[in-house]
DNA sequence: ATCATTTATTAACAATTGTTATCGTCTATC
DNA sequence: GATAGACGATAACAATTGTTAATAAATGAT
């Protein structure tokens, strides 16, 4: 019950090509500022995003901070799997950082590209299969590392990361305050 | 690609019942004595394992020392899921903590079972997105806690860890030294 | 262009953890 | 029962992080 991406569904460019010719109208595209919501923790997600161009941030709160613990770019699709998949709420929000264009897509009108194409869900599955590699890994690299040596791990396997997401947000997905990875920084 | 269980199939006690009258002969028993290693870090993983009775840990070397990330008890199935699945080097050790009684499953016979039951398939389904569950809450658990609130954490939701698993062991787990676990017991 | 807000850096001090080492207890095995 | 090894508690000191606050730099909005 937590966070995740549904990649598979929206993603153009992987492995799953879905029918542009047939299921494009069912995408809306949505331009939209930097900072804006487009799930509040607590809501129950109807829809499926896919970003265009931009970048997104899943954070929740905890004792009235921000926890970011997730970031997605262009071509990734986000959603709030379990809520967007049981009707259940959100654990947490999800938020653009840039300003963004983003497909989404109706939970409707998803479940329907499923339904006419039940060949998709191998792919769904090898998806969950890559998302809990994520995880597991993600969470190894706590167990295992010191926050110095995540913020060098990230360096090195997400520069991207690094070079587009403010600062006190990847603090945040660092587990350490801002103030301790301005220090870092500067003694790396 | 990490660290797995697959439960689903070896599960008796779960929501998915092998039928143990058609494939109870296919598990083997084994009896071992504590600090067992099942599966060697770097091996392939040919078998999965059920536990019947005893406890296990998931373990990988980092940098000389163990690294423990996952305990299992009875009832639980057990196996270094990537490994087992894609025939690739495991990332981690199985080992016992306690004296155990283990049904063991060799892949082909695994792969048989489920060739003759495709309806598990769904049910397997539902398994990693459970897993993935799992792991996104313990990750979140280290972004926004510290150790002190891991531990009382731990003592809420999962005591029988507590219980039965030594405890520089748990300490690994929540990524601190032994040292510090037996300062924040005594202050808790 | 100006002003307000956001973001990042730095400093000082408190709190926590890591490291190393010692000591006592428990347990397994012979 | 003796002995070796595993396990846990504790102490002392170094290193790191958290907290709070002040300041500077970058960004956005009007």
């Amino acid at each position: 019950m937590m966070a995740n991406q549904i990649s598979p569904s929206l993603n153009k460019s992987s492995d799953m090509v879905i029918d542009w010719e047939r299921y494009g109208h069912l995408f809306k595209i949505k331009t939209v500022p930097a900072k804006t919501i487009l799930l509040n923790e607590g809501e129950v997600s109807r829809h499926g995003y896919f970003i265009k161009e931009g970048c997104i941030r899943l954070w929740f709160n905890n004792k009235g901070k921000d926890v970011t613990f997730q970031f997605f770019f262009e071509n990734e699709g986000v959603s709030s799997i379990e809520s967007f998949k049981n009707g259940e709420p959100s654990l947490f929000s999800i938020e653009t950082i840039e300003p963004s264009t983003i497909y989404v897509i109706s939970k409707n009108n998803f479940d329907k590209i499923f339904m006419e194409n039940p060949v998709y869900n191998a792919f769904v599955q090898e998806t969950i299969y890559k998302r809990l590699s994520h995880y597991s890994r993600l969470f190894m690299s706590y167990i295992k590392n010191t926050p110095e040596e995540r913020y060098r791990e990230l360096l090195k396997n997400s520069p991207h990361i690094i070079k587009r997401v403010p600062q006190h947000y990847i603090a945040s997905y660092l587990g350490i305050t801002s103030v301790s990875l301005s220090r870092i920084r500067n003694r790396v």
